[in-house]
RNA sequence: UGGGGUGUCGCCAAGUUGGUAAGGCAACGGGUUUUGAUCCCGUCAUUGCGCAGGUUCGAGUCCUGCCACCCCAGCCA
């Protein structure tokens, strides 16, 4: 995991960090954290996040504790934890303790009531809908609630008889007494204490009062000892809140909370809400749905740990609003495929193709290469037959010579094999092209014809021994680049032909194709098992992108 | 009209104490090629680093003033 390409370029984060080690801060110890909410699935923003907290402790030889920010039991759940942990280790982190803000319930108990003790917390009465009102606005202060002054033995009366389940949801909440006139709103008095009468998933029943967000992060962080605390540019605000109550706490441990900007990627949506929509409303099959940015969409699509790291490198780390390109994330998958992914032949849209003048029934054995470029992949045997299917884009009727496949009454080499020649099209009742009558040259195998330029090159499957394959060929979910900036109901924003079907037929190889395989479709893209409905006998595919295509940039731009 | 941030090539992004604008993706040329892939070569910010002034021999880097965009008013995280 911890090749060179994992390194990040300069980035302000490593500065800080490496300015902390030279100048003795923590002993020169880091030991960072990656705090997930239970509450959903991760996704590739997460992934930036992970890469970031983990890549930099392993740099600097410290650790990361993986601890789960399991303050709302409303939202949560044991299927996100396990969900989540299998994500992170998937992408080839291992985290050096599994915590949870729930193991510091108890504590998070007794300092808050030391708050209260020290006169810097108190129990509010106010509803909801007040203390929104008490709380202002924006640019104008908020007002103390009523509730502010009451003595301590009574704030620590009513927050005992909180803990001890004798109020209703709602009915108190426990606030910091810090300045409702602040301009930071996080500063105006923040709630650290609500009532909540439901069973949470790590401590059952033992807790009917919850500690929040702002309350519980900065002491787990302390307690735990951690360095540098990186989190995303909306905490910025929450940060004199972090070291206030650490402060006022005088915790002997006060982590740095560092933030970066998070990861805005197109053609996609990266909230949880908007992921948890689309799952729930049924528009995509599942968290791991291939066309979803979670971590399990990008692993069932076929994308690998490291190509997504090395995204997360490329992309870097910054404090400024980026908008980045799916091409990156593309070109990434491409370039770690390119070289591991051995080469077979698979044909999405069939169609048959027979050889008049090649023996009924005869194969010719070729031997082909796994990889143009690299001898050690070893080659595999493919059977030439008389009968084979090609894609229907690779036979034009007519074309000028710029299309470089098959035309009728002109040569192409099916690669690997041998040039044929389009002599006669055989239509079905509809009209449709259900053959393609043809002719071979038998002196053309390892050799080209004499005195003849052959257009091309076409890839074929043999159609007495190609495997029926269903493959699915995705395109982006949405129809614009940034939906979350789109003014439009998202529902309007979906892409209708995101995804498409394919009958087609691939070679035998594939037949004892694993899940982790990644394989080279020639000249059509990669492509992987689906690790969810492909079966021995009905093989599913799915591919992971398409190879860089110049000819389509060609034929768009009129050429052919 | 409050507070917190950010603005360097279409996108991402480097740019330590001012010294004369990295790299990647994309794009565009060309070469190799039994994958229109890969690979290789070349082009791609030249008084330019949001704008306007200023300091300086010299500023993306310092100062002043503007402008634009993002985040914050959950008993969510």
């Amino acid at each position: 995991m911890s090749s060179t390409t994992d390194k990040y370029p300069s980035n302000f984060i490593r500065t800080i960090i490496e300015k902390d080690i030279a100048e003795g801060k923590n002993g020169g110890a880091v030991l960072t954290r990656f705090p997930p909410e239970p509450n959903g699935y991760l996704h590739i923003g997460h992934a930036k996040a992970i890469c970031l907290s983990f890549g930099m402790a392993e740099e600097f030889g410290g650790a990361t504790n993986l601890r789960f920010d399991d303050t709302n039991p409303l939202k949560e759940s044991v299927e996100f934890i396990n969900a989540i942990k299998r994500d992170i280790e998937w992408l080839g982190f291992q985290w050096k303790e599994e915590r949870y803000a729930s193991d510091y319930f108890p504590q998070l108990y007794e300092f808050a009531e030391q708050l209260i003790r020290e006169g810097k917390a108190y129990v509010d009465s106010l509803s909801a809908e007040d203390i929104r009102e008490y709380r202002g606005t924006l640019t104008e202060p908020g007002k103390d609630s009523p509730y502010r002054d009451r003595s301590v033995d009574e704030n620590l009366d009513l927050f005992r008889r909180m803990k001890a389940g004798e109020f209703a949801d709602g009915e108190h909440i426990l606030r910091l007494k810090i300045d409702m006139a602040s301009p930071n709103i996080n500063m105006r008095d923040p709630a650290i204490y609500r009532i909540r009468h439901v069973e949470h998933h790590q401590t059952g029943n033992e807790w009917c009062i919850y500690p929040m967000y702002d309350y519980t992060h900065c002491v787990s962080d302390s307690l735990e000892g951690i360095t540098h605390s990186l989190c995303d540019l909306s905490f910025e605000d929450h940060r004199p809140l972090y070291d206030w109550v650490l402060d006022e706490l005088a915790m002997n441990c006060h982590p740095q909370q560092i933030e970066f900007s998070r990861l805005n990627l197109q053609y996609t949506v990266m909230s949880k809400r908007k992921l948890r929509q689309l799952v729930e409303e049924g528009m995509v099959d599942g968290w791991d749905d291939p066309r979803l940015p979670t971590i399990s969409g990008l692993r069932r699509r076929g994308y690998t740990p490291a190509a997504i790291r090395d995204f997360c490198r490329r992309i870097g780390v910054t404090k400024s609003d980026n908008n980045v390109e799916l091409a990156l994330l593309q070109s990434v998958i491409r370039e770690h495929l390119e070289d591991s992914a051995p080469r077979v032949f698979g044909v999405l849209n069939p169609v048959k193709l027979v050889i008049e003048n090649f023996p009924e029934g005869e194969k010719v054995a070729l031997t082909v290469a796994n990889h143009p470029k690299d001898e050690s992949m070893g080659t595999r045997e493919l059977n030439f037959t008389r009968e084979v299917f090609i894609d229907r884009d690779d036979f034009r009727e007519e074309a000028n010579r710029k299309y470089k496949r098959l035309v009728l009454g002109d040569e192409v080499r099916l690669r690997y094999g041998f040039v044929i020649k389009a002599e006669e099209v055989i239509r079905d009742d509809s009209g449709e092209i259900a053959e393609i009558r043809c002719s071979y040259d038998p002196d053309t195998l390892g050799k080209n014809p004499e005195g003849r330029k052959v257009r091309g090159v076409i890839h074929w499957v043999s159609a007495e021994e190609g495997l029926p394959a269903e493959i699915r060929v995705y395109e982006p979910l949405f129809t614009v680049d940034f939906p979350d900036a789109d003014d439009r109901d998202y529902h309007e924003l979906i892409n209708s032909e995101s995804l498409t079907v394919h009958q087609g037929f691939v070679e035998p190889s594939l037949q004892k194709a694993g899940l982790d395989d990644r394989f080279q479709f020639e000249r059509e893209g990669y492509f992987c098992i689906d690790s969810k409905d492909s079966t021995e006998g009905s093989l599913v595919f799915n591919r992971v992108v398409g190879l860089r295509d110049t000819w389509a940039k060609i034929e768009k731009a009129g050429g052919a």
